[in-house]
DNA sequence: CATCGTTGTTCCAACGATGTAAAGACCCGG
DNA sequence: CCGGGTCTTTACATCGTTGGAACAACGATG
């Protein structure tokens, strides 16, 4: 493979004025710099990053530190933040924690300083003591523990209450919520959501149609869901905290010959493509994840081009309306 | 951050002697490996990858160059991936090429020889000429064109065999399938695989029972479908090339009323967690993921470490009976 | 024609790690 | 106490790149 060197001796000229032409350095005669060109393309010479970030001190990565790749809000999430991040020339380095705090604790170490210049991270168990990061980072969602690291994404009491005055207007009285958790500090928002919309439309805020997850996946969805309609007096609607609990809701309660929305009316919570088309499709609150994706890696390119402290940012959310909460 | 010097000074020893300590070099002193040992603890010594890979000449990194990430199957292949390459000391780069030949040449530019190790790659429109790769590479699925590359994956011919079979068997006699298509390698060997199984079954192959779809999401499984059922006369069964195309076939059915599996069985390709949980849940063609993920990470690694050429591997798989071939 | 400022180029050091070779410490037998 | 081998450590060069200083060439100025 090419380096500099290669070029110049085929150019006839120093390194530096090789590295000079590569950089876009402007004092460099016509004829060299044409020589310089026509080397690099004679040898296909392509920079040694590794070297160049060596000698930058920057290493041309960011660290997307996650729960799990096959959760689709994640995925779409993940597609999206390394789109984002091409624009600032920056390689993606995918980090999955899997929801423990084992696992979010090891990921973190992982990423020492030398490997990557910041990190995008969405944590779920971590504890103050172990935001000691050693770059820039970004927290996606909200999170229990209050820390100093700028956070990005939607206001989530907001669109919870979005959600459940949506079931409300439709008539619904006994609106079930599935999803509470002890330590995510999103669960503990949406709840409060879910909490304020039943307060403003005066019902009642009942324990029992609070359904805890201890993950939200399809599984513990299908649970929570078979766990409501044991009630001696079942929900006629549920909020759901993420898609695939709603998703999993749904399954149960096609299980138990219970209509969607006929008899249930479904919310669920991310947008998920999966969501649209599932018999019936699935209502939802839409983050705009493109958003949430170029405002995170924005935050973190003016953050290490600058040091320049940055505070929160705020990305719009929408309600789509589908079958789950509307008569075919 | 600590450099191996602060370490050496710290310790009052040479610099290659700290490495050497770090490296696991046997011939060290206790006593100053132990005063070194103390003095990596103290500073919180790391290495810097950069320039260690800079020395070793590697760069710790593989590229896993995939259509989509929201595309479920290469999401969850995704995770598998990263963590198979975790074993081998090697974080993994993801590039998304949309399924475009341009996406797909400008991923491979991208990965220049001192970006990553190595590449797993997951192609649908690369052409023969593309394929000079600048390091070791393993093809996932087959692919068209042939090239002198490892292949990873199970057999397509057999696999679609299997499935269509299993339609065969519950008595289905106008078996439709959807996903042809004109450059895609997988895409052909499936057809062929339902053409074996309609042919031993003695059942004609009818060309109008063949849909093609350009893209493998659910989109375009819902307007295959649409269109076969427009036909005089409709299938009672369909074999999708993907899940997703199969989610919208089914998507699309419900939308006419016509049932499914009563009206018409449908069978999907991969085995996506969503086709669990969809209603009906979809009967797959299940590839173990977990295994080619495995095994395409092992044959890289083989092969940077001692460049033996290697074989392809083929993975297995299953078929994963649920309820779009049987009744409730 | 000496001086100056601008422009263009080269040389050298440095980023942090490791391979090599050579020097130093140590122990043994003679 | 010396020669010779085995451990142990060190100095140095090197990977490919870029920043900065030094230097060279040049026309313009006084």
């Amino acid at each position: 493979m090419a380096t500099l060197k290669d070029v110049a001796r085929l150019a006839g000229v120093s390194v530096k004025t090789v590295s000079n032409v590569v950089n876009g350095y402007s004092f460099v005669k016509p004829d060299n710099r044409r020589r310089v060109e026509e080397a690099l393309e004679a040898t296909g010479y392509r920079p040694n990053l590794g070297a160049r970030n060596l000698r930058r001190g920057r290493t041309g990565f960011i660290a997307l530190v996650l729960p799990e790749l096959s959760i689709p809000y994640f995925a779409e999430l993940a597609g999206l933040v390394i789109a984002a991040a091409q624009e600032h020339e920056w390689n993606v380095l995918i980090e999955q924690t899997f929801g423990t705090l084992a696992g979010e604790r090891s990921a973190l170490a992982a990423l020492g300083p030398h490997l990557v210049d910041a990190a995008i991270l969405s944590p779920e168990a971590l504890q103050v003591d172990d935001f000691q990061l050693p770059v820039p980072a970004v927290l996606l969602g909200e999170h229990a523990v209050d820390v100093p690291i700028s956070r990005v994404g939607i206001d989530n009491v907001a669109a919870a209450q979005a959600a459940v005055r949506h079931l409300v207007s439709l008539g619904h009285q006994r609106i079930a919520a599935i999803g509470a958790h002890p330590h995510r500090g999103t669960a503990a928002l949406r709840l409060e959501g879910y909490r304020r919309a039943l307060a403003e439309a005066d019902l009642p805020f009942v324990d029992e149609l609070v359904v805890p997850a201890l993950n939200y996946h399809r599984a513990d969805g299908a649970a929570a869901m078979r766990s409501l309609l044991d009630l001696r007096n079942p929900p006629d609607a549920v909020f759901c905290f993420n898609d695939l609990l709603a998703i999993g809701a749904m399954r149960a309660a096609a299980e138990r010959f219970v209509r969607v929305p006929s008899d249930l009316a479904v919310v669920g919570f991310d947008n998920n493509e999966e969501s649209v088309y599932s018999s019936p499709s699935l209502t939802s609150v839409a983050p705009d994840k493109a958003a949430i994706a170029q405002a995170a890696v924005d935050l973190l390119h003016r953050r290490v081009e600058s040091s320049e402290f940055l505070e929160n940012v705020e990305t719009p959310f929408s309600l789509q309306v589908r079958e789950s909460t509307v008569a075919r």
